[in-house]
DNA sequence: AGCACGCCGACT
DNA sequence: GTCGGCGTGCTC
């Protein structure tokens, strides 16, 4: 006998496999793998979606129960995305539905909706009173009979189901309707029209309709003033045939139809590394090349001429970009080159336009995605290519479940369909690069920067000695005479910092008191704009206190300083300049990321001001002075990451720098005028930044000489947070010296995270420094199998952006 | 996460 | 006696 194998929505990591369930005759046909099911799951039987990955050969059918229903007419996900699925359950630590919910847009996502109705057995005496209100409302809700009589509490409502005096069943309701449009079409021809009695109306419309293949009903209507009767008339005569057609909503404007198919041409270092790639891409064997290439050097003119190939051959591909709001340039291009063959992925997309996006993959109508992270997961058939574009962003590893990379569900699909990966870079990982010097990935090497570009003038102020000389503003002297001059001149200056906020705290003179958040750990920033400290962690904001609420003498002053502090001090120094400030304060609304960077390239702005995002922003030509304020490698937290993250960050700043015709000028503020790491990037010597890093990462055991898990452990209690990651440490280490002799490995901690209470949850930590095996695996599953005391959360991150 | 079962104290 | 509190174990 064949049961399926169903991964089940709302289970726990604890609890959570492919659970067997037998398929009714009736469905026998209908239950494919790759479809949505509804089950019913657990002591309460309480509906639950599922879908069903594989089936299983059983021999009895004891203890098992049946799919309910079937919710897809064919498979959601195919072959490739299930296997994709079994993947990540067994790589990344997430349940099997988690995986699956990655896959689909969440306007696809049905939830199940349970309903109540009379069961097959009469009701009690004391529960005559349900009768009546069922013959009234024959389907209601759990949560409304709760509320219409106050008789009933949970149990008694469990007892009434469990007697068949009730009965509960689940319906799949969808989230967001599919955006369908009533549409007609003929089903006589033309000339055919005459064997019909028809009014002139009737004969006016369906001539019209003729003429076209299938109109919608809204532009008859529109067009020849009738009303839909005449249409349902002749529907009811068997002329037309009215059906619900799917229009998609697509998040590109102004598609140009006409399709520019110009030839990009290249230099002849670009041609060689296209050509090599070309054969990579012909020789299908599921490869993966590293193409670097310093910044201005012409990455995007050689994947773009790989996609053309895949678009020529009617082949899929995958486009990644590390942030759809930093690249609307790409869009346009990719838009314009391949027309509606192109589809957007990406989160600040509606609910509805993602899941139409997802569609036209899906039914083939498009073959071409460019997106972010989330693209990975587009349901291309025929996929031949992959580019993830500046591949080192820390965006590409998603930082909640499914905790995956985006760069390893791209090494999947390209192995399954035997198709290329490309990953471009002008920084690239240290992993990826050591990758590719090995010989894991091909390397492809752009070193001449296209075109008249030259690098800026780049020059380091120590703030240590500028504070000793008297300068007490936020702004060096250098920088405020580079942006002065700039301004002179008419053109534009950008200014970063890493900090958003106003002040990054806020504390008392006489008690010392430091404002904090009441439900976290960390100290609250003041935030200008509405006048109130707010913490970054949670959302709680309040407002600011003349005297200290500590001491009550004390007077609060403002320290540290964040992006809307600077804004006050360029404003104040330069107050005839419009200064633009871009952060997650500002930005937060679905487009203005783009319009502001646009307004700022039409020259609306003469000095933008923000954290990272703005290094990562579009060419300005006009822009020849850049500020970079903290420049220390700790501007980018202090983990493993920090120099990688800020060595590429100030390599894109200085190649910002010096696109325009002028020669440019680089300001570096920092503590630490000495840093090799400045130097390098000054002069974009990547591959000596490599070197020291390797080497320090070999000496100190971190990637690519080994994987980090981080397990975390969060509860409301302290005590059993605590409770909970010392009992995985324990049985890591037990393990190790048992049964997993064969594993090595480092674990530092358990120790509290580095910002120990978020949302009144504490959080504890535990770091293993170890290699990534098939048995690692098995070992951490192990440990974390603890009897959790139910207010505990845990979860397992395999090589995490950032260390919490 | 739910849900049921079961064991113990408070209460008609 | 029994109602309901929550600790514990299981989910095809």
């Amino acid at each position: 006998m064949i049961s399926a194998l169903i991964a089940i929505e709302q289970t726990a990591y604890s609890f959570d496999k492919l659970y067997s369930y037998l398929i009714p005759e009736n469905l026998k046909s209908r239950a494919l793998a790759g479809c949505r099911v509804i089950i019913p799951f657990g002591k309460g039987n309480s509906k639950r979606q599922g879908i069903i990955l594989s089936f299983e050969e059983i021999e009895s059918a004891e203890k098992l129960k049946f799919i309910e229903a079937v919710i897809d007419s064919k498979p959601i996900l195919n072959d490739e995305m299930l296997k994709m699925c079994e993947w990540m359950h067994e790589h990344i630590f997430c349940t099997y539905f988690d995986a699956v919910s990655a896959c689909l847009p969440t306007g696809v996502n049905f939830k199940v909706k349970e309903t109540i109705t009379k069961g097959d057995v009469p009701f009690e005496e004391s529960f005559q009173f349900l009768e009546s209100f069922f013959n009234e409302n024959p389907v209601t809700s759990k949560d409304s009979l709760l509320e219409l009589f106050d008789t009933l509490n949970e149990q008694k409502l469990s007892y009434l189901i469990s007697s068949s005096q009730l009965k509960r069943s689940g319906n799949a309701v969808r989230r967001m309707g599919d955006n369908t449009q009533k549409t007609v079409r003929p089903l006589v021809l033309k000339d055919g029209l005459d064997a019909y009695k028809l009014s002139a109306k009737q004969k006016e419309v369906a001539e019209l309709i003729c003429d076209f293949d299938s109109v919608s009903v809204k532009e008859i209507l529109y067009f020849t003033g009738v009303s839909i009767s005449v249409i349902n008339t002749l529907e009811k005569k068997g002329i037309v045939e009215i059906y619900e057609k799917e229009v998609y909503r697509s998040p590109i404007k102004d598609i140009k139809q006409n399709i520019m198919q110009q030839e990009i041409s290249l230099t002849d270092e670009q041609n060689a590394a296209y050509n090599r790639l070309l054969e990579l891409y012909k020789s299908k064997k599921g490869e993966a090349a590293l193409l670097y290439g310093v910044t201005g050097s012409g990455k995007t003119s050689v994947f773009l001429k790989l996609v053309d190939e895949a678009y020529e051959e009617n082949k899929g591909a995958i486009i990644m970009v590390p942030e759809i709001a930093l690249t609307p340039q790409m869009i346009s291009i990719f838009s314009k080159r391949y027309g509606s063959r192109v589809a957007v992925f990406h989160s600040a997309l509606s609910l509805g336009q993602r899941m139409d996006e997802w569609k036209r993959v899906k039914n083939g109508d498009a073959s071409i995605v460019i997106g972010t992270r989330s693209a990975v997961f587009a349901p291309v058939e025929n996929l031949s290519l992959i580019v993830i574009d500046e591949e080192q962003e820390h965006t590409y590893k998603s930082e909640k479940s499914p905790r995956f990379h985006a760069r390893d569900l791209a090494k999947f699909r390209v192995s399954y369909n035997n198709a290329l990966l490309v990953l471009a870079s002008a920084t690239p990982s240290l992993e990826s690069y050591s990758a590719a010097l090995s010989g894991k990935y091909e390397l492809l090497k752009l070193s001449a920067r296209y075109g008249e570009a030259v690098l800026p003038e780049v020059k380091t102020v120590d703030m240590r000695r500028e504070m000793l000389g008297g300068n007490v503003s936020v702004l060096s002297r250098e920088l405020n005479i580079a942006i002065y001059e700039a301004l002179e001149a008419g053109n534009q200056a950008i200014v970063l910092l890493n900090r958003r906020g106003h002040n990054t705290y806020i504390s008392c003179h006489s008690c010392g008191y430091v404002a904090s958040c009441p439900n976290c750990s960390v100290s609250m920033t003041y935030h200008s704009a509405n006048r109130r400290i707010m913490c970054h962690y949670c959302g709680y904001s309040e407002a600011v206190k003349d005297t200290c609420p500590s001491c009550s003498v004390g007077k609060l002053s403002f320290m540290g300083i964040g992006t809307q502090r600077v804004e006050q001090e360029l404003k104040a120094t330069f107050p005839r300049a419009s200064v633009l400030r871009l952060d997650a304060d500002t930005t937060s609304s679905r487009d203005s990321f783009s319009k502001l960077l646009g307004d700022f390239a039409n020259g609306k702005y003469d000095i933008m001001l923000g954290t990272q995002m703005v290094a990562k922003g579009l060419d300005f030509p006009n822009v020849t002075v850049v500020g970079v304020l903290g420049a220390d490698s700790a501007m980018n937290g202090d983990d493993y990451r920090s120099f990688e993250r800020s060595f590429s960050l100030l390599t894109q700043v200085f190649g910002r720098a010096g696109r325009g015709n002028e020669k440019g000028i680089a300001v570096i503020q920092t503590n630490d005028p000495e840093s090799n790491l400045i130097k390098l990037a000054a002069t974009q010597d990547y591959e000596s930044f490599y070197k020291n890093e390797i080497l320090i990462r070999k000496m100190t055991v971190y990637p690519p000489y080994c994987d980090i898990v981080q397990i975390g452990v969060q509860s409301a209690e302290q005590q059993s947070a605590k409770a909970a990651a010392y009992e995985i440490f324990e049985n890591i280490t037990r393990l190790v010296k048992e049964e997993f002799s064969d594993i090595k490995l480092i674990i530092l901690g358990p120790a509290v995270a580095a910002v120990p209470k978020v949302s009144n949850n504490y959080r504890f930590r535990l770091i293993i420094k170890t290699k990534n095996s098939k048995r690692l695996r098995e070992l951490l599953r192990k440990s974390v199998d603890i009897k959790l005391r139910r207010d505990i959360s845990l979860f397992i991150d395999i090589n995490p952006e950032r260390i919490i």
